[in-house]
DNA sequence: CCCTTGAGAGTACGAGTGTTCACTGACTTA
DNA sequence: TAAGTCAGTGAACACTCGTACTCTCAAGGG
C-alpha cells in the first residue's frame, strides 16, 4: 500500500535514532564541539561516510538532540501549572518532577546544561530558544493566575524566565549530586523557589520606581 | 643579589601568562574539551614541548586559568555589600558592576559560564569550589546586616547561592547580548534581583513549615 | 519483473593530534 | 670563571580526524 511507512523508511529512522543515542551517551563525558564524526558513528556500528546520510554534520546532530530533549518536556510545565492547590505544594511537586527526570534520563539534562553556554554556536541557539519557549509558557500559564492580577506582561515573562532558569539550575545540581545526594539539593531548590514566590506575592505591594 | 626575581623565573613567568592568555582567547569560540595542546602553543609562539614546562595537560591549565579568573574576584563582593545604602540601590550598583566587568573582560566571564558545566571534570570541580566559596563570602556579608536577624544559617547559605547564581546567569545573558543589548539585559537582571530581595524581606513572615 | 533509488561499506588521502627524545644555549650559582 | 640548571627547540612516533571517492545490494515504484 501507499501509506505504510515502508521497512527501508523505518529501519533509516532507526539508524538516525541510534547515532542521536550513541551521541548522547558519548556526550556524558565530553562536549560536543570534541566529539567527532568517528567516534559516533564507532559507537552506532556504521561508517563514518553513513553519518551524512542523517546529519549534514556533527553540530546539526546537536541541534536535533537539542529538540528531541527539550521539545518533548514542553507538555510538563502546563501539567504542573494546571495543578491546583497551594503554590508551596506545587512548587515541590515541580522539583520532584525534575528530580524523576534527571534520574531517568540524565544523560539528556547533562546535555543541555552543558551545551546551554558550549562551544557550538548553533547549538546554544536553539537551546535559547527553547528555553525562552518555555518561559513564555510558564509566563503564559502565570498570568491565568488570579495572583497575576495587576502584572505587568514584561515582569510577567521576567518572572516565567527566573523559574526556568532555576529549573535549569536545579537539574543540573542534580546531576552533579548523584541519585545518593540528591536530597539535599532538592530541598535547597524548594527553599530557593519558596523565596521567589514569596517575592512574586509582595511584587506589587508598593509601585514600581525607577527602571 | 639573592632576593631578585632573576631575569630566568620572570621570563618563564612571563611565558606561562602567555600560555594562559593565548588559551582564553582560543576558548572564546570553542570549549576547553576541544582545545588542542598544539594550538594554545602555536598562538603563544612556542614549541608543543615547552607547554610541558608549565602545564602537565591541558585540564591543569584550565584548572589556572579558572583561579586566575576567579580568585582576582573576590574582593569585590566585599566591597558590594559593604556599602551603605537602601538595598534597592545596592543590587542596581552590582548589577552595573558586572556589566562594566563583562564588557572590560568578557572572555573571561565566557570561559567560566562554558566551562562551570563542561566536558572537563577538573575544571567544573575548581569552578564550583570557587562559587561556593563566593555564595558563603555573600552568606557571611548578609549575615552582619540587621535584616538578616532570626535567619537559619543554612538559608543564609540558600540565599547567597541564589544570588551567586543569579550573578553568573546575568553575566552570561550580558555576553550573549553584546554590548549593544545589555541595556534591557541589565533591566531585567535588577527586577529578578528586587524580586529575590522582596522575597528575603518576607521570609520570616510566616514560620517556617515543611522540609 | 525490471529499473531506479539510496543506506551503508570500503578505501584512501592529507592534515592534525599528544607525547617522547636528545639537543642547545642563555641564565644562575658556587 | 667554570659547572650546572632548565626553558625552549626540532624531529619523529603512532595515532585520530573529516571528507571524497567508488561500490554493493536490498527495497519499492512503474
Amino acid at each position: 500500500m501507499s501509506h505504510t511507512v515502508g521497512i527501508r523508511q523505518n529501519q533509516k529512522l532507526r539508524t538516525r535514532q541510534a547515532l542521536l543515542d550513541a551521541a548522547l551517551g558519548l556526550l556524558e563525558e565530553q562536549s560536543l564541539s570534541s566529539l567527532g564524526l568517528r567516534e559516533v558513528t564507532r559507537a552506532t556500528g556504521i561508517t563514518p561516510t553513513a553519518f551524512y546520510r542523517h546529519f549534514e554534520s556533527v553540530p546539526a546532530l546537536g541541534v536535533a538532540l537539542v529538540e528531541q530533549t527539550l521539545g518533548s518536556l514542553h507538555g510538563m510545565i502546563g501539567a504542573i501549572l494546571a495543578e491546583t492547590g497551594d503554590s508551596e505544594v506545587r512548587l515541590d511537586r515541580s522539583v520532584e518532577l525534575i528530580r524523576r527526570h534527571v534520574r531517568e534520563q540524565p544523560a539528556h539534562f547533562r546535555f543541555i546544561a552543558r551545551e546551554q553556554h558550549g562551544g557550538v554556536g548553533p547549538v546554544r541557539d536553539a537551546i535559547a530558544a527553547q528555553l525562552r519557549l518555555f518561559a513564555e509558557e510558564v509566563a503564559a500559564a502565570l498570568a491565568t493566575e488570579p495572583e497575576s492580577e495587576g502584572w505587568a506582561g514584561e515582569d510577567l515573562l521576567m518572572l516565567g524566565g527566573l523559574y526556568v532558569d532555576h529549573m535549569v539550575i536545579t537539574a543540573s545540581a542534580l546531576l552533579d549530586a548523584g541519585p545518593a545526594g540528591d536530597g539535599q539539593v532538592a530541598r535547597v531548590a524548594r527553599r530557593r523557589l519558596r523565596l521567589i514566590a514569596l517575592g512574586a506575592l509582595h511584587w506589587l505591594d508598593e509601585p514600581a520606581q525607577g527602571t
